[in-house]
DNA sequence: GCAAAAAACTAATATCATTAGGAAACCACT
DNA sequence: AGTGGTTTCCTAATGATATTAGTTTTTTGC
């Protein structure tokens, strides 16, 4: 019989797409066998184990996410680029759902530097650009920008928003314009 | 032998203290069933099954977050509630990361409706009745502000602060600051 | 075409979860 | 105190996932 032709990169991708379907906790080595038609134990000849492929999935999220920021910032500034960038979050929170979760999955300190993540705190760095703030502040801002992306998004999708009125999309921009003016105006407050 | 003296309270408790000490993945009948010394099936005569014991951890979770915020606010306005009720918010995950992460376990709508939540924001609206805002803008208001906490309260203990400077409690405390610029000014951005 | 490397398999073990059915402790009531 | 019923706990069996060791087979590079 043939071989499957499995692959570390086939194996993440697959796993990906497992975690949006079904939802990260039903990423499993087990699952991934079924699908290619594979003994479990072969998966060992591309994964080191079951976290190895939960980290793999973990980085292509955070991959991704920073890649959707970059491209929502390239070309705009103030707070354009910051709407785009909030769009950007909450748009992969919705479509992405498995990697949203993945991508708070715990990495080792070498993973999480060589992840995503860096290159999106440098994405949102360079969004605030059009605001004129110290460097200190500049990266106070981009904390409270990430909490409330992630925040907000966590929220909405766990259904905390959906028992009271308005809708979350009006609080959403609301606040966007709200963090707008407070960058706008942060040496006075 | 005598019995063990087992009860739904006792192993929500033990399991809360093992999801604090051990993180709430390592949350299991079987190591709760070490625990008390007792054979793992016969802890199915206090609870369902493993995820009937999560979401009975997430519920005393919730409680326990509405409780520390209800005394936090009680008996302040303004500004200094909503700091104090982000306090509450921050050491909760600082020194209960267990239960932190099982307020986020998934529940159904009812136990949902029946717990610390629906507590949660309306402790929460109720610090914000110092700063005079219109209905709809108190629930964008106390959606912001959770927002914020809860990611702010993620990042921080996910590591994601770890190599920036300034220290993450700088951030913390500018980011109030802004937010309270923002209610008291809310009306006219 | 052959040897080495890589991929897949079988087999064994461990942990966790779950159900079924039986035994023993506990409680209420006489 | 004894007895009947309820509840707690147990044993036993099953199935899913994960992991390691050792073996076979396919592929590939020379």
């Amino acid at each position: 019989m043939p071989r499957a032709g499995l692959s570390w990169e086939k194996l993440i991708q697959a796993g990906a797409a497992l975690a949006d379907s079904e939802g990260f906790a039903a990423l499993t080595l087990a699952a991934l066998a079924r699908q290619f038609d594979v003994k479990l134990a072969s998966l060992y000849a591309h994964v080191r184990n079951s976290d190895d492929l939960k980290a793999g999935v973990a980085l292509l999220a955070l991959d991704l996410l920073a890649k959707w920021a970059e491209s929502a910032v390239a070309g705009r500034a103030g707070k354009e680029a910051v709407v785009a960038l909030a769009e950007a979050h909450r748009r992969f929170a919705g479509e992405h759902p498995g990697l949203f979760e993945a991508a708070r999955f715990p990495l080792s300190a070498e993973q999480a530097a060589g992840s995503g993540g860096p290159r999106l705190a440098r994405t949102m760095l360079a969004a605030l650009r059009g605001y004129e703030l110290s460097e200190a502040d500049q990266v106070h801002a981009v904390r409270l920008l990430g909490s409330f992306f992630l925040g907000f998004s966590l929220l909405e999708r766990s259904g905390s928003f959906a028992h009271s009125q308005p809708e979350p999309g009006q609080s959403w921009r609301r606040g966007l314009d709200a963090l707008d003016v407070t960058f706008k105006n942060w040496k006075t407050t």
